[in-house]
Formats: C-alpha cells, sequence, structure tokens
DNA sequence: TTCAACCGATGATATAAATCATCAGCTTAA
DNA sequence: TTAAGCTGATGATTTATATCATCGGTTGAA
C-alpha cells in the first residue's frame, strides 16, 4: 500500500475513541482491509448519490461535508478533523451517499470496507453503542444547525458559524482558515455576497479583524449576544 | 396501573420492529417498569431543556417533535404515529430533551425507564444495530429537510410539508388532519400568514381541495414539480 | 504570456417574505 | 352569557435578502 501513513490500526486507536472498543481479531480484519488515501484541497472523497463502499477516517487536514440540492446551491453540514470518521447514515440504510464530502486542504483519510465495518457494528455491541453516542451528538449539532437557519436572520446566523469555526473548528482564536466567503456563506445559508456584507458590518462594528485567511473575535460576548437575538 | 392498555410487551413486539431483538430477560425487564399513559391534544410529553427519564414509544394516536428558539418560533421536525418509538439523542449524551413532543390527538404511549433501555442497547447488538438503522434514516429525513428550507421558497417548502402529510404521515389521498395552518408553516419554517396564503394560491391553480380538516392533493406531478423546482 | 476563472468587495435594484392590521367564526373559560 | 382567545383568511406595508452588475487581484491552465 504505497500511500499508507500508519502500519496498522494501533496508531489510530490511540485517537479515535470508536475502535477502542474493538479486540484484536477485529481490529485485524479492520487493518487487512484499510486502504490510506491522500486528498488535495478541493477534491472528492465521495459524492451525494453515489453508492458507499468505505467507511471513512480523517488522519490528517480537514473535510467539510455538505448537501447539494437541484438548483446547484450548497448547505455546509459539518466538517471532520483528524481523527475522526464520518458517519455515513445511507451505509445503514440505502447504500448511498446522502452528502458530499470535500478535502478543505490537503488531507489523509483511512478507507476501510463498509461490510467489514457493519459486521463488527452488528456483532460488537459496545462498539455500536458507542457509535450511537456519537451519532446522537451529530443529531443534536443538526438541530441547532436547522434552528439557526430557519429562525435567525444573518447576522445572528454569521455570528454562529463565526462562533463555531473559532470555537469547535478551529480551537483558537485568531485563527486562519482555508474556507472561502463562500463556504461560509455556505454554513450560513446564504449568498456569498451577503455573507461579507453582513462580515464586513462586523468588522465595522470592531467585532471581527480579518486579514487574509486570519479571522480574528474581538467582542465574543457581543456576538454571542446577536446570536442570542436572532 | 390504571392506564396500562396492553397486559405486556408482547403486543407491541408484533409491530415494533426493534423490540423483535430482545430476548425474554430483556423484555420482561423492559415489561417490568413500563408504564402506559393517555395524553389529551396539545398536551406535552416532554419539554425541549428538560431531563429525560423515559424512552417514550407511542401506541396510538400521533405525537409531532419541534424545536423551540428562544423567539418563540416552532419548527417541527417530525412526527410519530403507533407503533414507533421516539428517537432522543439526548438519551445518549447530556440526558436532555432536545426537543418538545406533544400530542396532536388523543394518544397513549408507553414509557420505560431509560437506564433499563440504555443497559438493553449496550448489551444487545442486534438492538443496538437496529436502532442504528432507525437513526440513519431520521438522519437522512434531517438533511431533505435541511435542503428544503434552507433551499427552496415557499411554494416548494408548501409542496414539500403537502407531499409529505399524504405520502409519509397519513398515506391517504384525501386525508384529514388535526393540524392547524400553523403547524403546517412550522413544518415549512414560514409564518402562519405565508403558508395560508401559498395554499390560497395552490387551491386557485387547482392543486388541492380542502374542506374543514380535510386536504386533497388534486394534482400530485405539478406539486412534485413545485417542489423540485423549489 | 495571455486568457479564463474564481475570489473578495461593493453598489443598485428587485423581490420574497415577514409584519401589521383587520375581520368573522368558533371554542373555551369566567 | 359574555368575554377572551385561537383559527382561517385577506389586504397593505415594510424589510430582509437575493440578484445583477462591476471591479481589481490572484491563480491556474492553455
Amino acid at each position: 500500500m504505497a500511500n499508507s501513513i500508519e502500519a496498522n490500526c494501533l496508531l489510530c486507536m490511540q485517537r479515535s475513541d470508536i475502535f477502542r472498543n474493538l479486540n484484536d481479531n477485529e481490529l485485524h480484519s479492520v487493518n487487512s482491509c484499510r486502504v490510506s488515501i491522500k486528498y488535495h484541497q478541493g477534491e472528492i472523497l465521495f459524492k451525494q448519490g453515489s453508492p458507499c463502499h468505505d467507511f471513512v477516517c480523517i488522519t490528517s487536514g480537514m473535510v467539510k461535508l455538505y448537501l447539494e440540492s437541484e438548483s446547484d446551491k450548497r448547505i455546509i453540514i459539518g466538517f471532520v478533523k483528524p481523527v475522526d470518521y464520518i458517519f455515513v447514515p445511507g451505509a445503514f440504510t440505502d447504500k448511498r451517499h446522502h452528502f458530499t464530502a470535500v478535502a478543505c486542504e490537503e488531507t489523509t483519510a483511512c478507507l476501510v470496507g463498509s461490510d467489514v465495518f457493519q459486521q463488527i457494528v452488528e456483532a460488537n455491541s459496545a462498539f455500536s453503542s458507542a457509535f450511537l453516542n456519537k451519532i446522537s451528538e451529530q443529531a443534536i449539532r443538526m438541530f441547532e444547525q436547522l434552528s439557526s437557519l430557519t429562525h435567525k436572520q444573518m447576522p445572528g446566523r454569521i455570528a454562529d458559524v463565526l462562533l463555531c469555526l473559532s470555537q469547535k473548528i478551529y480551537n483558537a482564536n485568531p485563527f486562519v482558515t482555508s474556507l472561502s466567503r463562500q463556504d461560509i456563506a455556505d454554513m450560513s445559508g446564504m449568498t456569498k455576497e451577503s455573507a461579507i456584507r453582513i462580515m464586513k458590518t462586523f468588522k465595522d462594528d470592531n467585532l471581527i479583524r480579518t486579514e487574509g485567511d486570519l479571522i480574528e473575535l474581538l467582542n465574543i460576548p457581543l456576538l454571542e449576544t446577536i446570536s442570542r437575538n436572532g
């Protein structure tokens, strides 16, 4: 395996909680069909609507997940960072991908055949239970996003996105991002122009500072108030 | 147990798939702490933000689930009909409810302590695996709703709601509903006035017919086109 | 090297949708 | 039995947001 960056799954185990629930046999079957692949920025890991064959775990870089609509509009539903896996609901139902995954930057991912994975889920209850916890968190995040996108006006939605990026995605305050304004617009359900305009007003009001790919939140309490007031 | 309508869980088993995966011991422990409760229309089964103690299975009637925002706006994220259970993601994470459940009509529900339930999920992998399938379907439905609410204009969203009600909730074409126009507005992320206006234009164009609590879809292909075009 | 394509940015304009107001019919509570 | 409140309905008005157009800068491909 030319692209493989880890010798086996043990390295991953130290970081991705869910694999702690696997025994040696299970780990071996995962490892034996594991493939590590490198993606360049903008490359697609899998596409909405396509059949899902593999369980995907991100080992470096970052991936964005988005829904595509008929009218070519996108909505970003989440990001996946190392070491974490992409929960693909279609793997348990119609074997189709229901969103698209794209590398935001140079990214490496381990792929494991979803049949192997599925067998383990069905056999190992600690594993599937850990999986349940993970999905539950994701469901709760989806509720928050749905609430934000449908009930808040643009300033509240942009505030939500900026706080999310700083506090959940990058875990840093000035943070450097590879996301474009279009991506931020896709996260907050508006056009690129509107996202830029709102960010401009935030800059004018000294709520944030931007410099190239860097964004700094200067007044988090006020951003939180804007988020709360919608 | 005065309100109990079933003697034990076997009756439910015949209809709710997921319980087929339980053995006698597990069924007994579920049954022993089961309580059946009757709710009147509009009564709350549980409230967003409150601690979640019980696993809830609907045995008659119908329940609507909705998110509440600070500004008292609601968004309906789903309905639960007999015999099906309510997936409460908080049960696996922070032990809080993240949405509110309200009886749309006279409803009976079986409550089982979530600790008992949790133990079974952790011990019985067939059960938790079946649970995973269920949640996956729900996640996919959430994607569709998110896409509809953020990318489609009002006519498309109302068309989505009407098709959903007829084809997924009531499984009938003229169908009688206990949902108000406000509920339909809450399903489609708009104000009551806008929902009424769009439905009026649909009536004028002979797409639908309404008579009291009855709604009939007269031109489903065209409604589907409107849904697709957003 | 040049052309095409995308990005951030900004202004002018159009429009989708919310808000406000009103009214009639019906149910519920005092 | 009356008053209060909710529902469906409709019109007038306001406002939030998308769309369209343009521009300079950068990147990437031919």
